[in-house]
RNA sequence: GGCCCCGUCGUCUAGCCUGGUCUAGGACACAUGCUUUUCACGCAUGCAACACGGGUUCAAAUCCCGUCGGGGUCACCA
């Protein structure tokens, strides 16, 4: 039998990172082992149904490069893939345990069942629900009330459910700790615990790979899985995700947790798989980087770790860098068009010059375009004339005596060099240090500034030549005027 | 609070199952130096951890117990 998995994400916002390493680990699970990954939509409750979100969810998956072979828009044999869709199913689950008799109707009120909570939180004890089914002439009478009831599952006394958790290894609880668990509400909505474990049945997985959290609603689910007398999937309980140098669960206050925040700033996919997979997960002693094919041909369960992990924006960065420096440069160029077009900084229609020029900066700019929204704040200058200094830049390296006349020489220097192109330009500088007995440093350092605006970039023969001969020397101009004007009278 | 899960450098981790090779290894971050016109890259060096307390043993990060800490769950949410 084939290895299936399944994410199943309800659609109630954005897509977290914690959940798409989930999905990514069932994603390599599958992969690995050749089966089949399910995409599956838990929207049973409308109520918390966010529109756009499954079309998030899509886009995130596709960025990532996890295709699903069964869900929504590619179908399969046992859809469909949104719960909200599969009504029948919960229906004839639910009919089939009513007549085995492992659910009672409830007709209790949410009134009762607050004061039997309220109760249970003043004694210091955990709040069971445990109810008797109500008898033939109680039903009727309840019905003839028009009393609305929910579908419970009567928990049986006096067992222990184990869980062979492939993370965690074996988990125990006693069912005399376990309450009796509604399967369907009034209004005959199913729930979590019960349409999860009809759903998974039904579409054949074979492991349930998911959050930490759902660690205990499994012992429920079993119950629910031998009742029906499905056969029982493996269970792998994966570890959150903390925050930032935390222990706490990473949520939406610790800032960038969507997956988007990271789309949108130009990270790579490659990148972005790496990392979540060596969050919670190692191969061995050594390695960091993997790439896909050997992410799913090293991907195993018994590597992951049982415990939490924490987010960290840092090695998420280098390992983006160690990604970006793998690329050819005319990928970098398509991928950080768009990027200036946002900005503002391009236009629509890219020529073959414009498109030249930003193939330039981009190879100037080398191993320090980390990201490709990098292009909008290292590389700005190169598409505007507006110069925006730096003001520690030119603290440090413009507000020095002599600096406006050296800037006028080097001017005149720019101005006579023949061609304007980078080793040109750098045997003429190093002349004029020597010429003036100054040194390399204290003419190229503002140099730089005076025609970036910034005390840190490219090398500056690069820069020079990608602005400019006359851009080069408008932009001193523009430098000196600044310089003169700043001057205190 | 009951029940369940987890606890190695600041962070990701190797080692733990099958005690000795661990004066605990690698990586990120940080610091310093080299390279260099700046930054980035690269190279070198440094900093830094077995939560705590008992026990078992010739020997414990590794096995057992307890404590503390973190997390989950106890919904007619997922």
């Amino acid at each position: 039998m084939s290895v299936r998995t399944r994410f199943a994400p309800s659609p109630t916002g954005y897509l977290h990172i914690g959940g798409v390493r989930t999905a990514l680990f069932n994603w390599l699970l599958a992969r690995h082992y050749g089966g089949q990954f399910v995409l599956r939509i838990d929207d049973t409750d409308q109520e918390r149904h966010v529109e756009k979100a499954v079309g998030m969810i899509l886009d995130g998956f596709r960025w990532m490069g996890m295709d699903w072979d069964e869900g929504p828009e590619v179908g399969g044999s046992v859809g469909p893939y949104y719960q909200s869709q599969r009504g029948e199913k919960y229906k004839a689950a639910a009919d089939k345990l009513v007549a085995s008799g492992h659910v009672y109707r409830d007709y209790s009120t949410d009134v009762e069942r607050a004061a039997g909570k309220k109760a249970a939180d003043e004694a210091r004890v955990a709040y069971r629900f445990r109810g008797t089914p109500p008898t033939p002439d109680e039903m009727a009478r309840f019905d003839a009330e028009g009393r609305p009831y929910a579908l419970r599952f009567q928990v049986p006394l006096g067992r222990t459910v184990v869980i062979h958790d492939l993370i965690k290894g074996d988990v125990e609880q006693k069912t005399d700790e376990m309450g009796d668990f509604v399967i369907v509400r009034a209004g005959g909505q199913p729930l979590y615990n019960f349409a999860s474990v009809v759903d998974d049945a039904d579409m054949a997985i074979t492991h349930v790979v998911r959050a930490e959290e759902h660690l205990t609603n499994t012992f429920s689910q079993i119950l629910v899985f031998q009742a029906l007398e499905y056969e029982l999937p493996a269970f792998a309980h994966v570890p959150y995700v903390a925050a930032p140098g935390s222990r706490k669960k990473l949520s939406k206050r610790d800032g960038a947790v969507g997956l988007d925040t990271y789309m949108g700033q130009g990270y790579l996919p490659a990148a972005m798989m790496n990392y979540l997979a060596r969050i919670g997960w190692s191969f061995d002693a050594t390695q960091e980087i993997f790439t896909r094919s050997e992410l799913i041909e090293k991907f195993s369960l018994e590597r992951v770790n049982s415990s939490p992990a924490s987010h960290d924006p840092d090695k998420l960065f280098w390992i983006q860098g160690e990604w970006m420096k793998t690329l050819p440069l005319a990928e970098k160029v398509d991928a950080v068009i768009p990027f200036l077009r946002d900005a503002g900084l391009v236009g629509e229609e890219i020529h073959l010059n414009q498109k030249r020029k930003i193939a330039a900066v981009v190879s100037a700019l080398g191993d320090r375009l980390k990201t490709y929204s990098d292009i909008i704040t290292l590389g700005r200058y190169f598409f505007t004339e507006t110069l925006t200094h730096d003001p520690d830049a030119v603290k440090k390296r413009l507000k020095k005596p002599g600096v406006p006349d050296l800037l006028r020489k080097l001017d005149l220097l720019l101005a006579t060099v023949e061609p304007y192109e980078i080793a040109t330009l750098e045997t003429a500088m190093h002349q004029f240090a020597e010429t003036n007995a100054i040194k390399m440093g204290d003419v190229v350092n503002p140099l730089r500034v005076a025609t970036t605006g910034q005390g840190v970039g490219p090398g500056l023969y690069d820069c020079l030549e990608i602005l400019g001969r006359e851009s080069c020397r408008a932009r001193i101009a523009g430098t000196l005027a600044m310089l003169e004007e700043a001057r205190p009278a």
